[in-house]
DNA sequence: TCTGGGGTCCTAGGACCC
DNA sequence: TCTGGGGTCCTAGGACCC
């Protein structure tokens, strides 16, 4: 059997943990720049604010209704998330991460165990031990136990949010209350073509012909079918070196200016390189983009991106940068009002035993350095030491008007008790 | 004025090899 | 009239996830 474990409104819960002023309170959480909503409380989706709205289209909403608003504080989500998982993997010696807020427990060899109370026990633990309501889903296969998942959060009375499926006549129950669209891994194009045949819950799903279904949604369509079916084709994942590495971001305010992007890009690259050195590949390949604001139909649209493949394998901040620099002279184009530039990494082979080329004319002293960088950034703060082509007076900022403390992951934020 | 960021996997078709 | 068979690698685009 497997568990699906998932944290309810996952941030927005994060946010109640040192505030419990804000207990029934809506809530949501905006993406980077202040932008849309990425995550509400249950009390802030009755008041129908949708997932990815802009917030300052709800601006008046929030008003209205003393909505709490966040920025984004990864670095509280992140912690917490740790908390959780660490406590998850005291159930079960099976355990794989699948997001910040979720995972799968394996529970092979627990014929002796009542899975439910194991549910229940995860729940109020973790409840206990953080202040993060979870919701648990348990059943034979990894897509029925998203099935279940979605029940026990459904219904978190009658299930006291935990919810096993462990019987045929679960199954099909569950499958024909389960819409097509919100089965996992049934995406927006698929279910729009579904619904055209006819197909509306997922128990209509597993009626189709395996045929038609390898033919229109591929392997990937048929293993989600069988699993429904409750025949097991997903086991757990072992956590895997990223295949590619992006750091992306929208502006505050639109860039006409070659060196604002030329900022921007090296920054991105820094960051990449960064996270390249942190599991230890280097990469061969390197992708810059550019885009103007899509929403500003007043001004001339302008969106490119090029690829370098680059003479060899490096994760050395000063090299990527200037090979995303070499990437932007190539699509950059003056006259236009840029709002969005990224830096994606790709290609990897690990840092270690590289395969130096015969011709190849490289500064090996990057090596140092680099691990000279990291190590003073790690001992006194991210960015202490950058390039020179990054901006020196912090004048570029990431609009965060309502951030909220970091209470469990910088001594200055930790709360202070008065007795 | 203002609209996020970071990933994975699969397929078809072209180019190329012997 | 008639033009093989089997394979790999790469890329762009599509679809999905959180």
């Amino acid at each position: 059997m497997f568990a699906l474990v998932d944290c309810n409104n996952f941030y927005a819960s994060c946010e109640r943990i040192f505030r419990p002023d804000l207990e029934n309170k809506p809530i949501v959480v905006l993406s980077n720049n202040d932008g849309c909503v990425i995550a509400r409380s249950n009390e802030a989706k009755a008041l129908n604010i949708p997932m990815g709205a802009p917030a300052f289209e709800y601006a008046k909403v929030f008003e209205r209704h003393d909505v709490k608003v966040f920025s984004a504080n990864f670095a509280l989500y992140g912690d917490m998330s740790n908390r959780v998982m660490s406590i998850l993997s005291g159930y079960s010696p099976d355990v794989e991460i699948y997001s910040i807020d979720e995972a799968f427990l394996k529970f092979s060899g627990f014929t002796h165990f009542n899975l439910t109370e194991q549910g229940l026990s995860m729940r109020k633990q973790v409840a206990q031990w953080t202040g993060i309501p979870i919701s648990v889903g348990i059943a034979p296969t990894k897509a029925l136990s998203k099935v279940a998942n979605r029940i026990a959060k459904k219904f978190p009375e009658r299930t006291e949010s935990v919810y096993v499926i462990d019987s045929e006549e679960k199954r099909i129950k569950a499958l024909k209350w389960l819409a097509i669209e919100d089965v996992w891994g049934i995406g927006r194009r698929h279910a729009k073509r579904l619904k055209a045949l006819h197909i509306h819950t997922a128990l209509d799903f597993t009626g189709l012909d395996d045929a038609w279904v390898r033919k229109h949604m591929s392997v990937v369509g048929l293993r989600l079918k069988h699993e429904l079916q409750g025949l097991c084709r997903l086991d757990l994942e072992e956590v895997q070196a990223k295949k590619s590495i992006a750091t992306t971001r929208s502006f505050e305010t639109l860039y006409t200016e070659f060196a604002d992007l030329k900022e921007r890009v090296t920054t991105f690259a820094v960051s990449c390189a960064e996270k390249l050195r942190k599991q230890k590949s280097c990469c061969n390949a390197l992708t810059v983009f550019i885009h103007t604001n899509p929403f500003r139909s007043d001004l001339p649209q302008h969106s490119r991106s090029v690829t370098l493949k680059l003479p060899f394998a490096t994760n050395s901040s000063i090299e990527l940068s200037q090979f995303a620099l070499q990437a932007l002279r190539q699509i950059f184009k003056s006259g236009y009002h840029y709002k969005k530039a990224g830096v994606i990494v790709h290609d990897f082979s690990p840092h270690e035993n590289q395969q130096l080329k015969l011709f190849e004319n490289r500064d090996l002293r990057h090596i140092p350095v680099m691990e000279a960088i990291d190590a003073i950034n790690q001992r006194f703060g991210q960015q202490k030491v950058r390039l020179a082509a990054q901006d020196q007076k912090r004048i570029w900022k990431m609009k965060q008007q309502r951030l909220s403390p970091c209470y469990t992951t910088n001594i200055r934020d930790v709360i202070t008790i008065n007795v």
